[in-house]
Formats: structure tokens, C-alpha cells, sequence
DNA sequence: CATATACGATACAGTGTGTATGCTAAAGTT
DNA sequence: AACTTTAGCATACACACTGTATCGTATATG
């Protein structure tokens, strides 16, 4: 995480390298604690408009200067607070991709209940206008988690739970893209129990056999698509 | 769509009435047009934090105080501009649900390789802050588009194309939140080569069953799920 | 004619941005 | 200890957009 923050512009609280010496006087660890929590505190209460630098800095109790020393813009520190806040994708292989599936959306479920809910209209809002960010946001959000699912359909694959000829990119988005579209256009709410739905519908999708699923497999009625 | 857009504040260029005498001297049509060519403009070329009202007035050449006599702020001018240029779906039943779904994501994909695209991002983020305009977008963009679609997952049941106990929404969801999703994150390009595979894989979801999809219906191997 | 609204042209306060400029504080270097 | 470099605070400033409020003038209805 702390390589991938760095390909912000200023770095944000990673900037200090790891071992090497740094010249002048160093940063102080706790303003950058003080400003991750105003941030997801004002995101959560006030949502994304209501971070400006100027609340923030009021609230963590420090310069609006000391902000920009360390983030080029609020999307910046945004984005930060939040790969922060959702930290690393665990991407366990629990044994079955029915399991693997619905462990990946019921994270994505609790993501979205806390501050990455107010934070994602206003983030993607700038990432139109801001490839820099865009492309941190994927590489540090959705990548990770996109690779971790695409593994557990490669590990489906190998042990013949799904079919071979597959789309995997299509599938994740079929999977995840839902959480995001209705947590951005509200038109229907985000519950747990829309996991299980996707998930059986992505399995069947992938054309899962229902045989394998179980524990023994008998009825070996293929329902490969043919193309 | 003109009683839908009275759902503003203001009502945008769909004020006037459409039978009944209006008193004071009636608002310029060709305004109007003026005004949403250049929202559509600026949209394309330069993005949606590109409209303001200083720059539409300037460019439809128009005051800046005419403009907030129309919309209430940017967000209502840009939905009405949306809304004008994407115009009421076409909804039609071409047979098969497998043709259905293939019209409607083709219109999806066509839609966004229009204005929408520079839209939906900074739509999004205002619809966060104004659920009157949140309420305006669904109603008028999604509501219509979803309601068609439902119907023809509907007559696909009918027909006996697909299972019965399905949650039509989530698959609503799965076949057209990719594109948003897609749109908002640019991790995969959005292509009209996407669709047929989606399309696929919706079917699957929808347990369809391969002999209808041919023209007679021999082996009725069911393939319907328990739940 | 009176009335009511549209339109243009300002002006204005408010808010957030991004940058610049002093100043003091805290570290390492010579 | 003096020097160098950066951190952090406190300002100030120009810039852009917003939203509202006035004007005066134009154009419709009754």
C-alpha cells in the first residue's frame, strides 16, 4: 500500500521512504491520524461535498497549508482516508467458489456500508476529471479485489465446478457492479440478502455443474455452452 | 417526458403549459435549444465540470440570470439535457428474449458512447447531494429503461424461454450495471462486443433452456434451481 | 391602456481553490 | 553552535463559480 500511495503527486502520509534518512524536520504521524478521521468523520455525517480543506483542517486541528503539503487536492485525500479505511483485500480460498463468491460480495456489502458509500459518487465524479487518481483508485481498490475473484474463478475453473470458456472480466463485473450502481443511483437498496441472488445467478452464468456443487458428482449432463 | 420534467423545481423549458393561456411575454423556444445544444457541447468536449452557467450562458449566448429563471442549478440543466438527448425507449418486442436483451444493451452501449458518458459521473455526484434530482434521474432515465426491460424478462417467462422464480431485478442489475460501472472506473472499455457475452450470460442466469431457444423445443431436460 | 412575465446587464456577497509569504519549530549536518 | 532543510501555523491574495437581487427594456394577454 504504502508504494501504491506514492504514485499520488505528493504522496500523502507515505511520502516519508521507508529506512532512508530524511532531511529537515519530520512530519508529525499524528496530524495525518487527525486528518483521516476528520475526513471519513465529515464523510460519513456531511458526505463527500462537505470535505473541503477547509472543514478539514478546522476539524483535525491543523493549517489548511499543512494539508496541501501533503495532498494536491481533496480527491486526493479522499482517496486516501479510503484505501486506508478499507484496507487490504484478504482473498482466502475457502474451498469452493460458491464460498469464495459470496464471502468477496458480502465484503463489498460491509464496504458499503460505511463511508465508501458517501465517498463513491463524489470520487468517480473526479476521477472523470483526474486520471492520476483514476488510475490509483483502480490500482489500489478495485485491482487487488478484482484479481483476488478472478483467482477464486481460475481456482472454479481448475477444479471443474465451472465451464472452461468463460469471460471472467464480464463476470466480475456482473457480480460487483451492482453494489455500485445501486449505492450511486439508489433505485434500489443494498442488502446482504442480494449476495446469495448474484452469486447463484453468476454460478449459473458460469454454468456451474450442479452435480460438482454437491459432494459427489453424478449426472455428468454437460451444460457447456457451445461457443 | 413533459410531465416528468415538471417533477423540477422550475420545470426547465417544459414550464409552459402545453394548452393554457400564459400570461407576461412567453419564453423564447429557440433559447431553449440554444441552451441545450450548448450543455450537450460542453459536455463532449470538455466534461460535465465544464458546465457552469457563466460558460453555457456565454456560449448560448444568453444572460446567466435567464438560465436561473429555467434550472434551479447546473445538475437540473444537465439532466433535462440528458434526458431531451436520450428520448423515450423504443420498448419493443422483437420475439425472444435473447433478441430483447441484445436491443436493449445495444442502446445501452450507444448511449454511452454519446454525451452520457461525460455525464453520468458528475450526475451521479449531484444526485448524492439533491434527491429531488436523484428522483428525477431514476424516474425519467432509469425507471423507463428497467420497466421495458422487466417486461421482456416477463414475456420470456411466459414463452417458457427462462425459470420462473427468479429476482428479475438483480438480473436487471447484472446485465446493465457493467456498463455504468465500466463508465465510472474505466477498468475495462465499454464495447459493443461486451454485450452478446452478458447477454449470455443472463440467459445462463435465467436458467434458459437451450431446446427453446432453437425453434422447436425437444428434450425438456429442466434446469431449473430448488430455490 | 394595465398587467405580468421574459430577457439582458449588471452588481454583490459567499464559498472554496490554489498559491505565495512570513514566521517559528524540529530534525540532521558540519 | 551555526547551518541547512523541512514541518507546521497564520495570513493574504487572485480566481472561479454560485445564488440572489436589481435595473431597464421587450413582448405577450385582457
Amino acid at each position: 500500500m504504502r508504494s501504491s500511495i506514492k504514485k499520488l503527486k505528493h504522496g500523502g502520509a507515505g511520502a516519508t521512504p521507508a529506512g532512508a534518512a530524511v532531511l529537515g524536520r519530520p512530519r508529525n504521524p499524528r496530524i495525518d491520524g487527525d486528518i483521516v478521521r476528520a475526513v471519513l468523520g465529515v464523510l460519513r455525517s456531511s458526505g463527500y461535498r462537505a470535505v473541503t480543506f477547509e472543514n478539514i483542517a478546522r476539524r483535525a486541528k491543523c493549517a489548511r497549508t499543512t494539508l496541501y503539503r501533503r495532498w494536491p487536492g481533496k480527491r486526493h485525500l479522499v482517496a486516501f482516508a479510503i484505501v486506508h479505511e478499507l484496507g487490504l483485500e484478504p482473498a482466502p480460498d475457502l474451498g469452493s467458489l460458491r464460498a469464495d463468491l459470496e464471502a468477496a460480495l458480502h465484503t463489498l456489502f460491509t464496504a458499503f456500508a460505511g463511508p465508501l458509500r458517501s465517498a463513491v459518487a463524489g470520487l468517480v465524479a473526479d476521477m472523470a476529471h483526474d486520471a492520476a487518481l483514476a488510475g490509483f483508485i483502480r490500482d489500489a481498490v478495485l485491482a487487488p479485489r478484482r484479481e483476488s475473484m478472478r483467482a477464486a474463478f481460475r481456482r472454479g475453473q481448475a477444479r471443474g465446478e465451472i465451464m472452461e470458456n468463460l469471460d471472467i472480466d464480464v463476470l466480475l463485473d456482473m457480480a460487483t457492479a451492482p453494489y455500485y450502481f445501486r449505492a450511486l443511483f439508489g433505485h434500489e437498496r443494498i442488502t446482504d440478502s442480494m449476495s446469495p441472488k448474484i452469486v447463484d445467478c453468476v454460478l449459473r452464468a458460469a454454468g456451474i455443474r450442479r452435480a460438482t456443487e454437491r459432494t459427489a458428482h453424478r449426472s455428468h449432463r454437460r451444460l457447456r455452452a457451445r461457443s
